[in-house]
DNA sequence: CATGAATGAGTGTTCATTCAT
DNA sequence: TATGAATGAACACTCATTCAT
C-alpha cells in the first residue's frame, strides 16, 4: 500500500520544509516588528535564502501573511476539535479550552498573530477583499464554541438569559493573548494561577465565593481552593 | 469679569481649531488604516490643508500620534476621576465605569486608538523611548482602578482570593473596544444589552443566576432582570 | 548745509540698520553652514525679526547673498584704493596689500564669503545669469592689481617675462583665505609670521636667500631677517 | 598564468562598471552643481538607471560623496608616490609634481572635487564624524610633500628659514585647481606656460630673473627661457 | 509696515515586486 | 530552480516663497 503512494520526492520535501521555515521566520518577525516593519528581505535573510525564493512560495507579502493566518486558524480548530471530542460537560470542556489556550497546546502566539494581522485595518480589508474564505476560517472556531455554549445553556450550566454572542465575545476577550501576556509576562503571575482564576472568573465573576466549586479542575494544585 | 480674560485672539482660536481637525483626521485615519498606511498627505488632504501645515502643528508623524495618545488617555483619566468621585460602593462604581465606557462618555474609539498604536512594536518602542512620561500616562488608569478593586475587596464585595492584577486584567479585557465593537457593530446587539451583560458577567460570571441582584443598576430598563 | 539735507528719517535709519543686521547674520550663517544649510528662518531668528521682514529687504535668498557679495567686494575695492593711493613703489604696495589682507583691514572672511558663494556652481551661474554686473564687480580688484603689477614690471621690480595674468593668479592664490586660515588657525602660526613669509615668497620664491633684501617692510619685527 | 586568476565573473564586472559610471556621473554633477543641487535622481538619470539602483551601490548620498573623495585622494597619493619614487633632487621632484598636477595625470578636477566637498561645512563635519579615516587620507599627501620639502631644505635647495608648513601651504595654494582653471580656461593661457611660470614662481617669486636657471626642466620647449 | 501661517515642489530613502541570468 | 540586481512608487520631512491679517 505504502508503495502505491510513491514517497514524496526529495525536491518536494525540500520545498515544503522551506515553506515551513519561511512561515516560521515570518511569524517571528511579524510578532517582533509588526506587518510593515517586517520586510521580505528580513524573512529571506532569517531563513538563509534569497528574496526571490520567497516569491516562489508566496505570490505576495499579503499572501504570505494570509497563509500564516490560515495555518494558525487551522491549528486552532484542530486543537479545539480535539478538546470538544473528549468527554465532559460543556462547562468542563470550556474549562479545558481555557486551560489549553494558555498552556500552549493552542499556542497563544498564534492568536496574537491573528490579532496582529487583523488589527491592521488596511491589511485586514485587503485580505478580506482578496478571499471571502476568511469568513469561513473565522467562523470555524466561532461556530464550535457557540455550539458548546448553547449546549451548556441547555444543560443548565450557563445562564440562559445571556445572549450567546455576548457570552462568546466575553470568552474571546478573556482569552485575548494580549492580556494573557500582560498578566504572565509583565505582571509575572504564574500561568497556572492565571488560568485558574480565568476559569473561575468566567463562571463566577469577581463575586466572593460563597457557593460553588472550582470550575476548571485543579490544574496544578496552586489554584485557589474554595471552601 | 470678561475683561479679565482677554478673549483668545482669533489667530490662536483658528490655530487650535485646526489642530483639533488634524487630530480628528489623524484619529479617523489611524483607525481606518493603521499607523503605516496613514500618510501625512492623507491627513492633510482630509483636513483640506497642505502637508506643510500639518508640520506646523506636529513636528513629526510620531509626535502627532503621540499627541493623539496623550489626548485619549487624558480624556479617559478625566472621565474615570469623575466616576470615582461620585458616591457609591466600589461595585457600583465599577458598574458605572463599564456602562460609561461603552456609552461613549469615555469614547471607546480612543481606547482602540491606544491599542492600535501600541500593537505596533516599533512605534511602541519609539514612543516609549521618546518620553518616559508614557509610563505615568499608562499608570493613571491602572492605579485608579486597582485602588477601586482593592477597596471592593476590603468591603467584601469582590473575591479577596483573586489577585488584584488578574482582576484588573480581566476588567480591561472585557472592556477591550475590539470586542465591544465586534458585539455592537458586527453582531448588532444593542449597546445597552451588551453593557448590562458585561456588568453582570464581571460580577457573576456565566453561571445561571440563582442568587444575587443586578450588579450594575438599571441602565435603560431593557437589561435582563433577575429574580 | 546740513540743514539742506533733511536728516534721514527715523524709519529709514531703522530700515538701513535692519538691513545691515540681516546682512551680518547672513554672513555669519553663510560662513558657518554654507549656502544651502542657511535658511531664511535662521537668518530672521538670529536678527530677531520675522521671515517675512527679510523679504521686505531682499527679494530672494539669492538676492540676499548677492548683496552680501557686492558689499564684500565694495569694501575690498575701497581698501585697495586706499592702499594704492599711499606713496611707495609697486613692490611696497603689493607688500602692503598682502599685509593688510591678512591683518583684517580687508577682512579675509569677506573674501572667504565670496569664495564660498562662487564655489557653489549652481549659485554662481544663477547669480551670473541674473546680473551681468558681476563681471564689473569682479573686474574692479582685477584691474587695479593688474595695473600695479604692470607698473612694477615697468619699474623693473617684477619679472617682465612672467605674463601679468599669471602673476595676478598667483597673487590671488597666495591670498586665498582658505590657506590663510589653514596656516593661522589650524597650524597655529602667528599671522605676522605668515604675512612675512608670504611677502618674501611672492618676491623670492622658496629659494634660499643669498641675494636681496626683505620685500615687505618689517611688519612687527618678528619676520625673518635676511643676512 | 591566466588560469590562476579566475576571471572576474560577468556580474561582478558589470557591477563594477556600473559603480564607476555612478561615481563618474556624481563627480560631474558635483562639479557642475555642488553637493546640494545634485540629487540622487539626477545621478541615476545621467547614468540611465533608476534611483533605487544607486542605493544598491552606496548606502546614502554622503556615502557616495565620500567614496568620490576617497577615490580622488587615493589616485592623488598614487600619482604622488610615483613621482617621489623617480630619481631627482627634491627641487626637481616638486617641479615634476607641479607639472603633473596641471597636465592631468593627477586630475585637478579631483582636487577641486575635494575642495567642493570640504567647503560645505555641514557635509564636512558629517563626513569627519563618520570616519576618522579622513584624517589619514588628508594626511597622506601632506606628509609626503612635507618630507620632500624638508629634504630639500636639508639639501640646501629651499630656504631653511621658511617654516615648512608655510611652504606647504603656499604649494597647495599655488596648485589650487580653482586658480589653475581660472588661468587656463578663463584667461586662455596655455597650460604649459602656466606650469612653467608656476614652477619658476615657486622657486624664484616674481623678482626679475638675474640669477639662477629654470627650476622645472623644460616641459615642452615653450616655457620661457632665462638667461 | 511686519508678521508668520500656509503652501507645495523637491529630497533622500525604503521596499514590494519583477525578471534576466 | 534560485538568485539578487533593478525598478519605481511611496513617504516623511524641509524650506523658499507668498499673502492675508
Amino acid at each position: 500500500m505504502a508503495l502505491d503512494t510513491p514517497p514524496v520526492p526529495f525536491k518536494e520535501r525540500q520545498r515544503r520544509e522551506r515553506e515551513r521555515l519561511i512561515l516560521q521566520a515570518a511569524e517571528e518577525l511579524l510578532l517582533e516588528r509588526g506587518y510593515h516593519d517586517m520586510s521580505i528581505d528580513d524573512i529571506a535573510a532569517r531563513v538563509g535564502i534569497s528574496k526571490g525564493t520567497v516569491y516562489l512560495h508566496f505570490a505576495s507579502k499579503d499572501d504570505l501573511v494570509f497563509a500564516l493566518f490560515e495555518q494558525g486558524m487551522q491549528q486552532f480548530i484542530t486543537a479545539l476539535d480535539a478538546m470538544l471530542a473528549s468527554p465532559g460537560t460543556p462547562r468542563e470542556k470550556l474549562g479545558a479550552i481555557i486551560r489549553q489556550m494558555s498552556v500552549g497546546l493552542v499556542n497563544p502566539r498564534r492568536l496574537q498573530l491573528v490579532e496582529a494581522m487583523f488589527r491592521n485595518p488596511a491589511l485586514h480589508s485587503r485580505l478580506v477583499e482578496r478571499k471571502r474564505t476568511i469568513g469561513d476560517i473565522w467562523d470555524g472556531p466561532r461556530q464550535r464554541v457557540t455550539a458548546l455554549l448553547e449546549e451548556g445553556k441547555a444543560a443548565g450550566e450557563f445562564d440562559p438569559d445571556m445572549p450567546t454572542p455576548i457570552m462568546l465575545g466575553l470568552f474571546w476577550a478573556m482569552l485575548n493573548p494580549h492580556h494573557f501576556r500582560s498578566l504572565i509576562v509583565e505582571q509575572r503571575i504564574s500561568s497556572d494561577l492565571v488560568v485558574a482564576h480565568l476559569c473561575r472568573f468566567f463562571f463566577k465573576g469577581v463575586a466572593p465565593d460563597d457557593v460553588g466549586g472550582d470550575d476548571c479542575g485543579d490544574p496544578q494544585g496552586d489554584a485557589p481552593r474554595d471552601g
